[in-house]
DNA sequence: TTAAAAATGTGGTTATAACAACATAATTTC
DNA sequence: GAAATTATGTTGTTATAACCACATTTTTAA
């Protein structure tokens, strides 16, 4: 995915946008592209941000880091989506969250300002704009009501499998990639590395499902 | 609160538009009040919806049921909260969760129809209308990632401590009622109920709280 | 290609939460 | 206000996940 006008335009955020539109709403918005390297920091938990990302390329995770040490990973975001667009539309509101680099990525940022700022312009291009936006948060809504499945169950296999199975149902296909390694997917499922090692080690054993690396398929 | 055209100017919902506005909105949005007694099912996982709620009085409960029996609460809607929207605005999405009444309630329900729909009215209170919708999905955003926080301990006096922490903060004091009962304090935090009730103990003998009921001072 | 580093897997031990069964307290209802 | 019902607390046992230390494999870099 790399940046230019014609990617844009199928980018959800400029969903139903004419060409002049998405070049009032990419100058209003004074987008500008970033790149980052692997595991450095793209924004930090407790910065204020009026903007929001959009992974152009790489994926970044989100991620809250404890003071004892403890890592919870919320979510991945991979190319195409979108993070940090709540706390960009909600003013003041500081980031609980840090988002990784996960792999080089090249992210586009775009300044929302303010959603006040935003609706004073009651013009065309905003109206599909805010819509947009609208569907952006709703998606990202569903998205983190789904993680809450997939760590209610209290057992390890639970947990693996709601996943799992989640992403098979996402991807189409009971053979999928994971954009996670063995410690982030323990983070993602509030478990500890060696148990959840151990315990893919006996859903393989118990012909439930084959490991490679992050490659996964159901059986 | 109770449903006059004077508390809905003062929701969210109708942020910033004139009572002539809000008439039309109501309007187009065919908005109907429902009542629910206490443990009734207000919306059932599976089903679609293309309406969204605004609890008027009482409050209900997001929860997932799943096959076994197990119940995880995801989150208390009290007065002046809104559900399902998520939904509504993504058409076809069945729940995957069910709304119950945790009180009676009275409800009422606006129809979205589609984003499509709505988006097609291009004048200023649909404008409006949408962009407050943007802001209470922002807002049920932060108030889902908050249950992740809620969790990711694994101890038990981990997730009590944020919970309680995190009420107690919105609050702005260190003394308020929660509005769950045992039982639906061990489904939020994913806990059995009986271990809940055991760590509670220790902590009010530890001298980290005091409780009696649903009502909570931290020390 | 080898050495170093990082990621993953394995086994044993311990801490802790789930579970079950029951006691007590609080609330409802008749 | 007594009985019934529901909610909460208590105790003991068991299952399981965390934790620790180390082995093995894979990846990276020299």
């Amino acid at each position: 995915m790399s940046w230019d006008k014609n990617m844009l335009k199928d980018s959800i955020i400029f969903n139903g946008m004419m060409p002049e539109e998405i070049d009032l709403a990419l100058k209003e918005l004074s987008s500008v592209e970033k790149t980052y390297t692997k595991d450095s920091i793209i924004l930090r938990a407790g910065d204020i941000t009026d903007s929001f990302g959009l992974v152009i390329s790489g994926n970044v995770t989100i991620e809250s880091n404890d003071m004892w040490g403890n890592k919870t990973i919320l979510s991945n975001v991979g190319e195409g989506g979108f993070f940090a667009e709540t706390y960009a539309l909600l003013e003041n509101e500081p980031l609980l969250v840090d988002v990784m680099a996960n792999e080089n990525c090249r992210i586009l940022f775009f300044k929302v300002g303010s959603l006040k700022k935003l609706t004073s312009n009651m013009n065309l291009w905003s109206f599909k704009l805010i819509s947009n936006l609208l569907m952006i948060s709703a998606n990202k809504n569903m998205h983190l009501s789904g993680r809450s499945f997939h760590i209610s169950p209290k057992t390890i296999r639970g947990r693996v499998m709601a996943y799992l199975n989640s992403v098979s149902l996402k991807k189409g296909s009971n053979e999928f990639d994971i954009p996670f390694d063995r410690q982030q997917l323990a983070d993602y499922l509030n478990l500890e590395r060696s148990a959840l090692s151990k315990e893919l080690g006996k859903m393989k054993k118990d012909g439930l499902i084959e490991v490679k690396k992050n490659h996964f398929k159901l059986l």
